[in-house]
DNA sequence: TCCGTGACACAAG
DNA sequence: CCTTGTGCCACGG
């Protein structure tokens, strides 16, 4: 243990999330392989590199879950604005904004898909 | 190695 | 909508 791998593997999807686009806590941790790791994914923000993309990652309802770090909010929010995710209600539309994971070239070509 | 700590999620009231 | 309570799990001390 000591080796971070967890926080590593977060950093590198993050920072893989376009600007323009944000992802959940939940999501990520589905995404690295542990659904139930979401909060372990907050901890890693928490400690994560300077340049990482940390903005785009919202609570399951599109909320900023800053707590209690009233500046780190208002950062959040110009940050996301800045690349075009708008907040309303305190809240980005997931439905709209979300990201869809990360881009998977098939490993191998697909068949003919034939007449269409 | 053990134990407390959260930038979480979800269900219930 | 808001308020608990519970499950969770990598980290750090």
């Amino acid at each position: 243990m000591r080796d971070r791998r967890f926080d590593r593997a977060v950093y590198r999807l993050v920072s893989r999330i376009p600007p323009g686009r944000v992802a959940t806590y939940g999501q990520i941790a589905s995404l690295l392989g542990y659904p139930r790791a979401a909060r372990a994914v907050g901890s890693a923000l928490k400690r994560c590199p300077p340049d990482l993309p940390w903005q785009r990652i919202l609570n399951h309802r599109g909320g900023i879950s800053l707590r209690a770090n009233v500046s780190g909010m208002i950062t959040q929010r110009i940050l996301l604005e800045r690349e075009g995710v708008p907040l309303q209600r305190g809240r980005v539309d997931l439905a709209r904004y979300c990201w869809a994971g990360p881009r998977r070239r098939p490993a191998v070509k697909l068949p003919a898909l034939g007449k269409l």
